[in-house]
DNA sequence: CGCCGGCTTCCAGCGCACTGGAACCTTGAC
DNA sequence: GTCAAGGTTCCAGTGCGCTGGAAGCCGGCG
């Protein structure tokens, strides 16, 4: 598949596409006779671990070692093992973090339901909190 | 309390307290006679909930709207409301994202107990996958 | 009294992850 | 043939969130 096609599947852009090439962390893609990137399943996948990744907080210089750790198959080695718990224990902090932010929330939309909605009559009042 | 003690409480450096003064992010706290800047419990909190916003991916920003909202009171009008509400559909997104990733990790982690240990003896390959 | 850690301001720079734009080529539909 | 959509390279710029460093002031200890 070509590079539009890709990027959308990931819902990333192409030019994120060459980017994470540049830096290393796709493969070079095999070319089309015309010169256009080629790729298949496999980057795909690879792709969307990436963004998995990312979402989980890693950088992508740390999905790019955790992608080469997988690829070598050095998944026994001490210091590789220990990175990923370090980064289990990272992504288990983040989900509690998120679950805070998340009922901090919770409760003031709840508290936006409950008050007086006769408050948002008036447009200019909606104006004083910024939204951009 | 002064700047110290305050980052300390959040897990932030003076700097960054500094910082989100200087973008409007805290207020502008009271002084001592010297000029040291005062700190209460309220900032404390607040610099928590940024914190705590932040893990949840809502950039300074953000957070920055969602305090002037709780301070104005401006919970009931529509936009404020679709604002928190997108914000609750980013975090659960972002949650399902990072229990993907979790996932991933633990598997990775897990072959790398079932696998052969004895490969584990020779520091040279350990060296292969480079850990920064 | 000196000293040191912590505070002050101000400004510059950095790392990450893109993103925009110029200039040009290819593909496929009409 | 021509036209738009989408591909190519390359380089510079952007936004976010800090971070470092200089130069100097305050408070408490020995």
């Amino acid at each position: 598949m070509r590079i539009g096609e890709l990027a959308e599947q990931a819902g990333v852009t192409a030019k994120t596409v060459r980017y994470y090439e540049s830096i290393g962390l796709l493969p070079d893609p095999g070319r089309s006779p015309s010169g256009y990137r080629d790729y298949d399943e496999d980057a795909s996948q690879r792709l969307r671990f990436i963004r998995d990744a990312q979402a989980a907080g890693l950088t992508l210089k740390e999905s790019r070692t955790i992608l080469d750790m997988k690829a070598e198959g050095h998944g026994t080695c001490q210091h590789t093992r220990a990175l990923l718990d370090r980064h289990l224990a990272d992504i288990d902090a983040q989900i509690a973090s998120l679950e805070a932010a998340r009922a901090e929330l919770v409760a003031l939309s709840s508290r936006a339901d409950i008050l007086d909605p006769a408050d948002c009559t008036d447009p200019q009042r909606c104006q004083v909190v910024p939204v951009d």
